[in-house]
DNA sequence: AGCGTGAATGAGAATCGTTCTCAATTCAGT
DNA sequence: ACTGAATTGAGAACGATTCTCATTCACGCT
């Protein structure tokens, strides 16, 4: 067997637990072994991931898995990520991963996999926010440029 | 009163009609009265409907709706948005509607308004869809720039 | 160490949006 | 009017998510 049970529950890097905790106080959430586990997940999977994958990858009910991402959703600590179709998906605030990044869908299978735009066009979206937020009465808090498509798998699949 | 029962089904104007009929044919529809409905909320909306919206504009049995929008998704003649939670929304394809555009979502209330974006980020975006899909194997179909944001109204309403 | 209190958990029920099933109806072309 | 295919409607079925609530646990206090 492998990966059925409650094996190899991923660990939190003991840098990103530290970053995390002022957010998680500032909701009365303590960082309990199961967040960790959560967030550990979402660490080392450096991409979003659906949510049957963070219960299968932290060996936790499911009920527990949805209130910990909702919680910690909350707290600012985690994103939400729309996929395509099926359910949502979750990944680390950027505030808290590596780097500012935007995600490939591929609406196929619905995987996501990120990518770092040029700063060209960073800053270009950041002036074009600004002007949104003034003149729409929107409170822009934060962009999302997602691509779409198919994945390199889907995409030889569906051309075989 | 206002707009509980099936009064006022929403009228698709005839230019629209006649634009999206090629597309229908090509996959077997039939311009059908509630088809004609549900296409014509959308068009009058000016901005992407939840799919209960769509149902209370049109006054017709749920279940005909959310097949009707999925059957026009497939022809290509309305596009599936994704809003902040809730369920999905749904406005005409670009190529039936007024412009290119993007959305501003709200986070608190879901609601989505259309945007136009600055030529000159437009063509920032193109040149970056194409360089992504040559180095990511990505066949990339289209891409998403939505902001997220709080709508004037919930803006007031928390500030408030 | 033992205790008390509020936070966290787990199992299952409940809910919500959406899709499916299938019999009845409508439509285009004869 | 007649025929076959497309369309519809009511409700069942479904999958993802949220809720409920009794139990367990963690932490501060003595």
């Amino acid at each position: 067997m492998s990966r059925a049970g409650k094996h190899t529950p991923p660990t939190l890097s003991s840098a990103t637990a530290a970053a995390v905790l002022p957010a998680l106080a500032r909701s009365e959430l303590r960082l309990t072994a199961h967040r960790r586990s959560v967030l550990g997940a979402l660490e080392e999977a450096e991409r979003p991931l659906a949510t049957d994958e963070v219960v299968a990858a932290v060996g936790v009910p499911v009920s527990t898995v949805y209130r910990i991402l909702a919680e910690l959703v909350d707290a600012g600590v985690v994103a939400r990520v729309a996929g395509a179709g099926g359910g949502d998906r979750h990944e680390l605030a950027e505030e808290f991963s590596r780097h500012h990044h935007h995600h490939l869908v591929c609406t196929e299978c619905g995987i996501v996999v990120d990518f770092e735009p040029s700063r060209q066009l960073e800053r270009l979206i950041e002036r074009e926010v600004a002007a949104l937020s003034d003149s729409s009465g929107f409170e822009v808090s934060h962009h999302l440029f997602d691509m779409r498509g198919r994945c390199r798998v889907c995409a030889s699949a569906a051309h075989g």
